[in-house]
DNA sequence: CCAAACAGTCTCTATTTTAGACCAACGGTC
DNA sequence: GACCGTTGGTCTAAAATAGAGACTGTTTGG
């Protein structure tokens, strides 16, 4: 297996790789996607990697909402199904197990009748909204150059 | 329709909104939760929110892995398949797709026999790609408190 | 001449998500 | 007192989505 280093054998008419060159040759990006590579290639090594785990439940879809959501302070289940319509309320129980098995929020009861039950963060879950609200400005920042790049792109390539 | 107020018909037994109480005895956080949960009651307002089309982006799962990847330099698309082996080729050319249309990575052809593409990160690419490693940072940081948490959840609830 | 590599596309199947019924007890209305 | 909505969910069936793998056509390597 000639097992390819990217990078070498490229178009001739064209620099792929713009990084920095070290003395031996091979590019230094070229080394760090490497080694990112390899760490990839073991189920083990996926599964336990933090920005996997983080990104697998931004992948939720909801989860991120539901944080953003209770930013605005404690929230009960229908309280939150109100704030997000259009998530499901099986998603929701979910992606609330979810948050509160990892220790971004709490849960409740109050032994009412009928019950009542509410959610909050936790310190853990304020510091991941921080986080999640950083990325909400720059999704506003961004937004305008977004819908620009989207308009060329769909312009260019077929309007259908 | 009694459209119940959340928050004044809460258990006596809890005190459910912790926050501010403006003047008029309505929780501050509650107005801001309410402007929230109005903002969220059109299917127009949620698609043209830019929260919302950030957040289905990272909902991909893949998106953030992918730019996460191409911050090692340009790569070519059996490189970023081997670099995500979990990704299938649909979701990766997908994926590249979404991006490249809107403006965060751009897909250069190499007229080659045989073909030879490759994506790089673009300016505005870049500037996600800053929120995405700030993002892994605080997953890395987070990675043994949300172990703790999960394991003591485990333990908690039913450890089937 | 068979195999692999390139960048995808296409189809078929498997998984995930949704919509909606249902629970049991309570408050308000008619 | 029948009827409705409210509470926080669970359950099932249907719809949407993702994945696996075959296929494209050309070129080089063995």
């Amino acid at each position: 297996m000639p097992r390819l280093s990217e990078g070498n054998r490229l178009p001739a008419d064209g620099v792929v790789m713009a990084t920095p060159v070290a003395p031996n040759g091979t590019s230094v990006a070229l080394k760090e996607m490497e080694r990112w590579t390899a760490l990839n290639q073991s189920p083990a090594n996926r599964q336990q990697c933090p920005v996997r785990e983080v990104l697998d439940h931004l992948g939720d879809k909801w989860t991120a909402l539901i944080v953003l959501t209770l930013s605005h302070g404690a929230c009960r289940f229908s309280a939150l199904q109100r704030a997000i319509p259009d998530i499901s309320k099986r998603m929701l129980t979910q992606s609330l197990r979810n948050l509160e098995r990892d220790g971004l929020l709490s849960r409740r009861v109050y032994p009412t009748k009928p019950p009542a039950v509410d959610y909050r963060l936790t310190p853990l879950g304020e510091s991941f909204l921080g986080q999640l609200q950083a990325l909400a400005v720059w999704a506003e920042d961004s937004h305008p150059t977004i819908r620009a790049a989207r308009a060329q792109f769909d312009a260019a390539n077929g309007e259908g």
